[in-house]
This record gives C-alpha cells, structure tokens and sequence, in this order.
DNA sequence: GCCAACGTTGGC
DNA sequence: GCCAACGTTGGC
C-alpha cells in the first residue's frame, strides 16, 4: 500500500474566540474549523489537508502571541454551515448551497506543547527563518509548514 | 490605539 | 482590467 505523503500546517485562532484549552475540552478533542473566509486559506484547506496531517495551533492577537500545540486533520474538507446562517458572523449572503464558497476541517488535538514557544522567540530560530509565520505582514490564517520547520518546532518545546 | 500589509470591492 | 478606497488582520 502506498504510504500517503504527511503535510504539515498551522492555523492561528485568537484565544478569546477559541483556545488550545477549548479543543482540548470539545468533545474527542474535536472541532470544525468554520469561519475560514480567505481563498488562499481555504485553498490550503481544501486542496492541500488530508486526514492524519499535523497542524500547529498558533495564538493571534493576544498578549504572547505563541505556537500552543498541536493537533491533527480529522476530517477533510466539507462545507461550512456558518456561511448559510444569516445569524452567523460568518453569513456570506452570495454563497449558494449548490455551490458553498466556503469549506473547512475537523481538527483533533493531539497534545499541547510542553512549553508555549512565542512568536518573538521563533523570529530567532535559524532553523524557522522563511517559515510563513514569520513573514512580515503575514495574515494567513490557514499556512502550510515545512516538515523541517515542524520538527524545529518540536525540539524547541521539549518534545522528540 | 496605531499602523503596516494585505485582500476585497466597485467605479470607470 | 485598472486601481483607489475601504476593511481586516494582527503585531507592537
């Protein structure tokens, strides 16, 4: 059988709307990703995740904006309710159900990081330099991740 | 709160 | 299709 190629990726999510300490305590350590509303990002989403990819949570605008943990593509790509929802923040009146615009995944934690690494403490790392991320102006929510930069990742919060 | 860097919208 | 105006993201 033919082993699929892993790929590697990180989402960033403000805290205050949804924490690495939420999916850690949603249901399987599960959630949908709804809310993606960037075509560069759901194209990543859409054309690029695949069931078993390993995601990094990244913390956005808020006090020590940081890579948190890790978690895991549990679901592929399917559409997003929130854009029919006319109550949704996420309501795209042009999207048709025939056709939806808009689509995300399900992500499973996998385990925090032993440590929280900051955004100001990977902008020193030789190892991450030309990572997304850190790209000045980067606004990305949904980015893909080198397998070296993921592994650099690691080893800098403790893990193997 | 400021503002740089983008993405989107809409007039032409 | 161009591009100015506007809105959003997100670090600081």
């Amino acid at each position: 059988m033919a082993t699929a190629k892993r790929s590697y990726w990180l989402v960033k999510s403000e805290p205050t709307t949804f924490s690495f300490d939420d999916l850690l305590a949603s249901p399987d350590r599960t959630t949908s990703w709804e809310g993606v509303r960037n075509y560069a990002a759901r194209n990543f989403l859409r054309d690029g995740m695949r069931r078993g990819d390993q995601v990094l949570f990244y913390h956005s605008s808020t006090e020590v904006p940081a890579v948190v943990g890790i978690c895991e593509v549990a679901r592929e790509a399917y559409p997003d309710p929130t854009q029919f929802d006319p109550q949704s923040e996420y309501h795209d009146p042009k999207s048709r159900a025939e056709e939806p615009t808009w689509l995300m995944v399900d992500l499973r934690a996998v385990e925090a990081l032993p440590r929280p690494l900051p955004l100001t403490e990977l902008k020193g790392v030789t190892a991450l330099a030309g990572m997304e991320l850190l790209r000045r102006g980067s606004r990305l929510s949904v980015q893909p991740v080198t397998a070296a930069q993921f592994t650099a990742i690691r080893r800098l919060a403790g893990l193997r």
